[in-house]
DNA sequence: AGGCTTTTTTTCGAGCCTCAAAAAAATAGT
DNA sequence: ACTATTTTTTTGAGGCTCGAAAAAAAGCCT
């Protein structure tokens, strides 16, 4: 159950707080650490030259020359970006991409590959996982010992412990343990991730002013998704990565979904749902793959002319729009963040769900909830990944004790 | 932002630790405390003798006679019900009830009172609260000065801080600072609850083996209420008690509901709904309150035979079946408590409920989800407010250092 | 240039806290 | 009465953080 702080944790703990701070601004000095740790001056010092000298992190002179104040100069710190390096793998639809990132977050390599995931059988799918992976470590210019981490992305439904994928729309396969499959091949710790939160949690690092403590991200794609932050913390299912904002229901008995019910949300707002009504299709006939460029152009059609397009966002608008009302009912309104090729068509989408969330309890303060669109889900993704991973390892160095990652070892 | 950990917090968050592991327990031994807690023996000692010292818990020599061991017999602590008291008020539909409560959690006094909520102008409804409180502070028997906060219960809609009442279906008022109106008339830190949030507070007191970390309490009442506890944290929105189940859309421009709009599992599934279906009263008509009795006696009618009485409980299942699925994509399934007078009559509404259920993603093990029912409220209410208050003092007590709340004091 | 200010960083002693091990206490069994 | 066993308390050591003071590294001023 709940358990007590242990004297040992204290400095473990103050040496995340640390690593963090400096992840999130940057180039801090020992004092900025100081005032938002909250820690005493000396403190800091002292842990910070225990980072340093692990070569965790890194004197870096010129914070900025900018303003030349008095006194003396603040010494930035910066994260050593050879202290360690993180992988991330996102599967999509026909698609996979593999990422290195150094400790610093920057890309340094990468490679994509298309494939047929829809049809795969089961060993070949992992198979080419494993393979890019393999791939990307036995480049010559990457240190693999200093890969810490791996980070999987994933369209669909993971287990809330981030080990498995439990079910996806771009595979028929089901429960595939992509993290033990993962670490038992390299030896590297992995989790396997919900697409929908990484987009959360990257959202989170690029504009951490709108999306802070509570937000939104809702992927508007083939299927619907979402990612959610409440209260600072990325909100998981007590089972699964939970969210499945597009399987709440919209009108009970409704239009055929894709995950073979009726009425949810996605039934009326996923793509295949937009152009099932756009083009006069029953509502039960069985869902269809649209590719991005027929998206666009249905957008396209819809915003030049009246008709059975238009009326298709129109009713997706209507179904988000109720479907968030009812979100919002649980926990108030947030901010949202519009992701996917639909979100570029937001356009068309936003009337209809104005209208209807100003109908729904959520919608009391309809005119104060922010949209923002970003059509792109799929950097979004592998950022969040990148963040996940390195996060994770921040967390991971500095726990047992003194075990060096980087740089000379320690005492 | 993120706060490191001060050394000196370090004592105050094992102080806490153990008084909880007392409370939780009964009349735990040092070492069944060292056990859960994970702390060593030493600093349970150490802390224990501070608390006892302080008046705060007492030793109680036989922890029982059973199993009469070997060795030195361990020693029972528990809570000092001295140490401090608490008030509860729980202001409900035409009822205003007050307790007092001591610190090991017994009622030792309470008032009850019935008024006319719904037509009170706002200074008499305060002062009616201010009124009894005052009342029960005045007994004679009672120490004033151990009186160490007040934890107010009222049906409706909280800030998410707890201090003010926002709106509430009992009295067309709204916006009442309950809290900061109690504390500068008494001087005693005072919070405003939500009814539904502390039915689920209580019933992980009571059986904790059932509502450990993961549950949903809901009010089936006049209105519908919710209390949700995931991962052990009791969930509320991000600018009110959130959780308002009660006012997720079932139907999209459907019954007409008591906050206004249309379409509402409350509109549906309140005992005002289930009563106009009955009745066969038109969906658009105004809710009309029913009593308790009433809504009895419909029950009865519904279960002597078929008919709309039946009818109208079915349609009350299917309303809560979705919205409880909707709820489930979110957060996965989870036990559920129904608590209130329609809880009574939930054998008319399970199987609809379960039906609907089956039909949404949340349901995806529909018979593994199970139902517990509590057709009395009040008292949930009112332990909830209690243990609510009571884990504050817990935490009040030890914090500022070393200040003596009762006993002999302290160096 | 040289001394003075200002600001940042490091150093040092003090005070707590926790832990592990040893000692003390209390009881059952022999 | 004595030993074994278990629980509780005591004690000494080691760590961590803090505050204050010292040291360092500039720019400013005369």
């Amino acid at each position: 159950m709940s358990v007590g702080i242990r004297h040992d944790d204290l400095r473990r703990r103050n040496r995340a707080m640390v690593i963090s701070a400096v992840r999130r601004a940057g180039q801090p000095s020992r004092t900025e650490i100081a005032a938002t740790t909250g820690l005493s001056h000396s403190t800091i010092s002292a842990i910070s030259a225990d980072l340093i000298q692990e070569g965790i992190l890194t004197e870096s002179k010129a914070s900025e020359p900018t303003a030349l104040k008095r006194g003396r100069p603040q010494i930035g710190l910066a994260l050593n970006p050879e202290a360690a390096a993180v992988l991330t793998v996102v599967l999509s639809l026909n698609f996979l991409s593999v990422a290195v990132i150094d400790y610093a977050g920057q890309v340094i390599a990468e490679e994509q590959r298309r494939l047929d995931t829809l049809v795969m059988p089961r060993d070949e799918l992992i198979g080419e996982c494993l393979a890019i992976v393999r791939r990307r470590l036995q480049d010559p210019d990457l240190d693999v010992s200093s890969v810490a981490r791996i980070a999987m992305g994933i369209q669909g439904i993971t287990d809330s412990h981030s080990r498995a994928m439990l079910w996806s729309p771009i595979t028929p396969l089901t429960d595939i343990p992509f993290a033990d499959i993962l670490e038992r091949e390299f030896g590297i710790p992995a989790t396997m991730e919900n697409d929908c939160n990484m987009m959360a949690v990257a959202l989170r690092w690029r504009d951490p002013e709108r999306y802070r403590d509570n937000f939104i991200a809702i992927l508007l794609s083939h299927g619907i998704g979402m990612g959610l932050v409440l209260k600072g913390e990325l909100f998981t299912g007590t089972h699964s990565s939970g969210g499945e904002f597009g399987h709440m229901i919209h009108r009970p008995g409704g239009a055929l979904c894709r995950c073979g019910r009726r009425g949810c949300v996605e039934a009326y707002a996923g793509n295949y749902a937009i152009w099932r009504s756009a083009m006069g299709i029953s509502e039960d006939a069985a869902p269809t793959d649209v590719g991005d460029a027929d998206m666009r152009a249905l957008a396209a059609k819809a915003r030049q002319e009246e008709g059975p397009e238009r009326e298709a966002y129109r009713r997706a608008g209507e179904a988000l729009g109720f479907g968030l009302g009812s979100l919002f009912a649980l926990i108030d309104p947030a901010p949202v963040a519009m992701v996917g090729v639909s979100a570029a068509a937001f356009d068309l989408i936003e009337p209809a769900l104005r209208e209807a969330i100003a109908q729904t309890a959520g919608g009391q303060h309809s005119n104060s909830i922010s949209f923002d669109t970003e059509p792109n889900e799929l950097p979004l993704i592998r950022e969040g990944c990148a963040m996940r991973a390195l996060t994770f390892v921040d967390q991971e160095i500095f726990a047992p004790g003194m075990q060096a990652r980087a740089g000379k070892h320690v005492a």
